[in-house]
DNA sequence: TCAGAGTCAATAGA
DNA sequence: TCTATTGACTCTGA
């Protein structure tokens, strides 16, 4: 600074001086002036006397030239000197705005200066800080570990081993707290049980044969006094395996079953046990989470402590160098961002708690999440979420996944657009995840340098990301295409991608030619992945179309006129190419309707037949075209439920600049341009278009409002019917023009013009107004409407609930699942039961229909449907598409409407195969032959031949039991012995242990409902508030009735135990029943005759099936014995070994 | 790798 | 032609 006024001063000065001069000058002037005025004054005066000799007047002519000459100097003079002023002002200004501007830049340059300044303080302050810390720690230490040991030798030994050694001592106290406790929960069950349970308790009462329960970890002495529960070891049926203890033959069966009593107390034992133990691990756990830990932990709680030791401060990595993990640097610790946080400890539990909750709550597999984010596998990530290890374990590859857990949660679109991959993962379950793995690596890559990014959208990648890139950047091509178009109608010029088709063809050639350049892509990369699959093609075409084109096409050509907009569809010309988007729009029409379950889904629907069909027949035999189609339009359509703003970024603006342009008239191209023969047309495509059709007209206007969030209504069937339709008809339509029977006023009312809604509607509101109470002047909005929204789904799945209206527009179905209160689903079922029985509808129609299922899983659904709490969000599916189908007041109707129509089309294809000549063989008739004739099978109907199905014979079942009662869980020795002994494959009987298992569950679950429905019944009875459910058969009563939701849970809850017990015993587990009930049966079977007759003793309630005709078939009834003779041959079986003194005796 | 959940689809039986 | 059963399969998580 001082040089720059040294320099400064130099100018100024001169400027300064020059001005003095000048004024001087001026000064000088001036008086000259006057005395020139002066003298011109006396001139005059003596001029004025006129009597001056002539001497005197030359004398003053020579002075007053000589003044004149003087005084123009001095003029001249001046005038430079003005000049010269001005011009040293000039470069004075100049100079002081140079100045001024190196001041500036000189302030900037300091106050940088300044705050690196202050920053290098502050971290000079920091490590004040640590050097704090470490001297904490080292007190810490000294307190916490080193009473006993000397202190140096505390400080010596690093922190890792300090906590191993405090950890291997709080795991034998936790061992202890737990001998004490269960100690504890004997004597209360003592307290709680008669002197059965004292007999079982004594030393010498045998324990459970092992075969049937898996070996203890810690086999003890049968004098042990644990020795009862400790060989029980993990219950089969103990979904986590934990409060093993609480299963144990202590709790005495009553009544072939146990208590209810008994139950509670051991779920008020089993949550005492866990909280003792997490307790007693606390300590422990705070600092590691041990690797036992979920051994012995409970079942509910997490196995992670939820929150970081103090001692896992920040001086956590610099004083356990050891290990091999030094404390990362940013740089060190795999580059994520450089931020600071990177410096910090982290607390792994926490995270992975974190992370856990969010993939629950967003319904994100560990898969997903693994692959997409971490860039692990799903074991692996199963492994860190369930035991993450601490902070100061982990090496700095062990903290990569945890420092990109951190960068995902930082971002709440991160968790986002994860979820709308898995949601494309569930939708397109024909080529899950192990068409990506293929890239793994690659995407592990990408992964990487995403996590360096610190992007998360940057990492998650479409499954198909092989082509990903290359598929986007032709779109985005498309979208500049588009552009190109848009803005200058004249301007042709190359596109700025350098043109793919820069022939004159203009923008729609070019986006044609574009959008087959990315079908090409992923077709050749489908090809790739599954060769297989293109060996068996037959005929190809140069383009297959998308299933939703077939779809599409499906509509036009089965139901021309079911309503105006079929019509229109199909008369709509091919006004816009590219025909990918089509299926978009069928999408939209249900703008809600999800795509992400797999079962029901449109494409999956389709994969049921269309497009298995169509490679079969008239369209490309290209194999698992459908699959690439699938993803590529997923990745192309914009899905409002499910393209997230992070997904999106530069994708959403391709798809929805262009595909803008193309919407419906890509639609109606497919419509156009794909029909499909009415003889080729599935069933379940036929009732799909029914439905699609009344969807289309309701979504049609759906989707350009967008969303009727503000409860608009759907509009008249008049405007639902968009313009063109009225166009002529097509051939198609006028040849299959449906007879008017089908196009009935009320289901075309019902479909296209529901009644207007109040906006107050939600899924919850609907859910919960299931039945009674819901005034039937008043029916839901077309969007709460199954029939709408169901199969509607046209695009996605029959039964797919329409997307909510009002804000949550677009809500997926698993959304409104998890939303969806808890439904009674026996009290569904029974009433789903009696609307098809008393109006003759099949289980098929409605499966196929409404749930998106198959005639076999509704018929499971309905006769043994899970308690709600037992189903998982994808098995709670059906139930809220049945909520949904028992609110619809025109549900009836509309499958009537299908079935005929359904019918009709059967009689079409007849007629029109033998007017072509081929006979349509008996065999074939009806659906039997929509379902040969369309899915899964590329062979035309008449080469196709079914999967022969293996069906075990009476003996080689009963031998299956036999084994199973012994080994509920063979090892593979044992599968491969019976396998050989029976002559099959060990799959099927691998197959059949899981089956059976599964099923006898099930089975028990029934029994839990109908339990609870007594109880419930009893209750009602006995109180005046009844619940409502069984009277109006509605949900909702229930769940509004004296017990709230809650309670009922909770009820539940019990009962789960008791069920879970139940199954144990029939499970084989050491669960032992109680000779109260079965020992009149007596273990009087030896091993070689281990099962009575199957009527022998019925003691057990038979898990009979509630079906609303329980009666119906006569074969239920000797299934419900044989079903409980089998389990009262296990309890037999059981008490039998019970009664064995030596264990060795056990062994069957 | 295994087990559970959910489902499909062949088959049996009414 | 319907429903029920059941072997087989996929997906998911531990």
């Amino acid at each position: 600074m001082r040089s720059l006024w040294r320099d400064l001063s130099c100018p100024c000065s001169l400027v300064f001086s020059l001005s003095q001069r000048a004024e001087a000058a001026q000064r000088e002037a001036d008086a000259l002036r006057e005395q020139l005025t002066s003298s011109n004054q006396s001139l005059q005066l003596t001029t004025h006397i006129q009597t001056t000799p002539d001497t005197e007047q030359a004398v003053e002519a020579v002075s007053r030239s000589s003044l004149e000459a003087e005084l123009g100097a001095k003029d001249r003079e001046t005038v430079q000197l003005v000049e010269d002023i001005q011009r040293l002002q000039a470069s004075l200004s100049k100079l002081r705005e140079s100045s001024s501007t190196q001041i500036t830049q000189l302030q900037l340059q300091l106050s940088t200066k300044t705050a690196t300044l202050k920053q290098l303080e502050e971290k000079l302050q920091e490590h004040a800080d640590y050097e704090e810390v470490k001297k904490e720690l080292s007190i810490l230490k000294s307190m916490e570990f080193g009473p006993s040991d000397s202190s140096e030798q505390v400080l010596s030994k690093p922190l890792e081993v300090l906590l191993l050694e405090k950890n291997r001592s709080l795991q034998s106290e936790s061992s202890s707290l737990r001998i004490a406790n269960t100690e504890l929960s004997g004597s209360a069950r003592r307290k709680g049980k008669e002197a059965s349970v004292e007999e079982t308790t004594t030393p010498s009462t045998p324990s459970l044969p092992p075969l049937l329960l898996p070996p203890s970890p810690q086999p003890r002495t049968p004098t042990d006094p644990l020795n009862t529960t400790t060989t029980n070891g993990t219950h089969p049926f103990t979904p986590t395996g934990i409060g093993q203890d609480f299963y144990s033959p202590h709790f005495p069966p009553v009544g072939g079953k146990m208590s209810l009593n008994a139950l509670l107390q051991r779920q008020l034992m089993q949550t005492f046990y866990s909280k003792a133990l997490q307790e007693s691990n606390q300590g422990a756990a705070l600092l590691f989470a041990p690797v036992h830990y979920t051994s012995t932990s409970t079942s509910g709680s997490s196995p992670v402590p939820l929150s970081a030791s103090p001692l896992q401060s920040p001086a956590g990595p610099e004083v356990n160098g050891s290990g091999g993990a030094p404390s990362p640097s940013p740089s060190q610790s795999e580059g994520t961002g450089g931020s600071v946080s990177d410096w910090e400890d982290m607390d792994t539990s926490e995270i992975a708690r974190q992370i856990k909750e969010q993939l629950i709550k967003h319904n994100i597999g560990q898969r997903v999440f693994g692959h997409y984010v971490l860039g692990l596998s799903q074991g692996s990530v199963s492994e860190i979420l369930a035991r993450p290890k601490p902070w100061s374990k982990l090496t700095i590859r062990g903290k990569e996944p945890f420092h990109k857990m951190r960068q995902f949660l930082s971002d709440e679109q991160n968790i986002l657009a994860l979820r709308s991959i898995q949601g494309r993962q569930r939708e397109s379950p024909g080529q899950p995840l192990s068409h990506a793995l293929q890239d793994v690596p690659k995407q592990r890559a990408r992964s990487d340098q995403a996590s360096r990014t610190g992007n998360i959208t940057t990492r998650i990648r479409t499954p198909d990301c092989g082509s990903d890139d290359a598929i986007r950047s032709i779109l985005e091509q498309a979208k500049r295409e588009l552009h190109v178009q848009k803005s200058a109608d004249f301007s042709h010029g190359p596109s700025p991608g350098g043109g793919l088709r820069g022939g004159g063809g203009g923008s729609d050639e070019a986006i044609r030619s574009i959008l087959e350049q990315a079908r090409r892509e992923m077709e050749a990369q489908q090809a790739a992945v599954e060769p297989s699959l293109k060996a068996s093609s037959s005929s190809s075409t140069s383009s297959s179309p998308s299933q939703r084109d077939l779809l599409v096409s499906h509509l036009a050509a089965s139901f021309p006129a079911y309503t105006p907009l079929a019509l229109s569809l199909k008369n709509t010309p091919t006004a816009l190419p590219v025909s990918p988007s089509s299926p978009s729009t069928v999408l939209d029409f249900s703008s809600g309707v999800k795509r992400e379950d797999r079962g029901v889904s449109v494409p999956d629907s389709l994969a049921d037949g269309v497009p298995r069909l169509g490679r079969s027949s008239e369209e490309s035999a290209r194999p698992g075209g459908g699959h690439w189609r699938e993803q590529w339009w997923s990745n192309m359509n914009p899905d409002p439920r499910r393209v997230t703003p992070t997904l999106g970024g530069e994708e959403n603006h391709t798809q929805e600049d262009s595909k803008e342009a193309l919407s419906l008239g890509s639609m109606c191209d497919g419509v156009g341009s794909r029909q499909k023969p009415w003889s080729k047309m599935t069933s379940r495509g036929l009732r799909m278009q029914l439905w699609l059709n009344g969807d289309l007209s309701q979504n049609t206007h759906i989707k350009p409002a967008h969303n009727q969030a503000e409860g608009t209504p759907c509009q008249t069937s008049a405007s639902c019917s968009p313009a063109p339709a009225e166009g002529t008809p097509s051939q198609t339509s006028a040849s299959y023009s449906p007879a008017p029977a089908e196009g009935t006023p009320s289901q075309t009312s019902a479909s296209c013009s529901p009644p207007p809604e109040s906006p107050l509607s939600s899924a919850e509101e609907s859910l919960n107004g299931l039945g009674g109470d819901r005034d039937p002047l008043a029916p839901q909005a077309p969007s709460l409407e199954p029939p709408s929204g169901e199969p509607s789904g046209g695009e996605s799945q029959p039964g797919t609930p329409l997307p909510l209206p009002g804000p949550i527009t677009g809500l997926s179905i698993q959304e409104t699942i998890a939303m969806s209160p808890e439904l009674d689903t026996y009290v569904l079922t029974k009433k789903v039961k009696e609307v098809l029985t008393d109006n003759n509808l099949g289980q098929r129609l409605f499966g196929e229909s409404i749930l998106g299922l198959t005639q076999g899983s509704v018929s499971d659904l309905l006769a043994r449907p899970k308690p709600w709490h037992k189903l998982s969000l994808k098995g709670r599916e059906p139930f809220v598409r049945m909520q949904f189908w028992l609110q619809d007041p025109h549900k009836v109707e509309k499958l009537m409407d299908m079935k005929r129509l359904e019918k009709k089309a059967y009689l079409k294809r007849r007629h029109s195969s033998l007017s072509d000549g081929h006979s349509v063989d008996g065999g074939l008739a009806g659906p039997d032959f929509l379902q040969s004739a369309s899915p899964q099978h590329q062979q035309p109907p008449q080469l196709y031949q079914k999967k022969v199905r293996v069906v075990l014979g009476p003996e080689e079942k009963e031998a299956l039991k036999r084994a199973y009662q012994e080994k509920p869980y063979p090892s593979p020795k044992t599968i491969e012995e019976l396998a050989s002994q029976l002559n099959l494959k060990t799959s099927t009987v691998i197959n059949w242990f899981h089956n059976y298992r599964s099923r006898i569950r099930r089975e028990l679950f029934i029994e839990e409902i109908q339990a609870a429905g007594s109880a419930a019944a009893a209750k009602a009875g006995e109180g005046d508030s009844c619940d409502g459910t069984e009277s109006d058969g509605t949900v909702e009563g229930r769940h509004r009735g004296p017990t709230g939701p809650e309670e009922h849970k909770e009820a539940s809850e019990d009962q789960d135990m008791e069920v879970r017990v139940e199954a144990g015993v029939s499970g084989g587990s050491p669960v032992q029943r109680n000779s109260t009930t079965s020992g009149s049966a007596g273990p009087g079977s030896s091993s070689s005759s281990l099962f009575g007759p199957p009527e022998a003793g019925l003691s057990l309630s038979a898990p009979a099936s509630h079906t609303s005709t329980p009666a119906r078939n006569p074969r239920d009834n000797t299934l419900r014995k044989k079903k409980a003779a089998n389990l009262n041959n296990i309890i037999h079986r059981l008490e039998k070994a019970a009664g064995k003194e030596d264990p060795s005796e056990w062994e069957f």
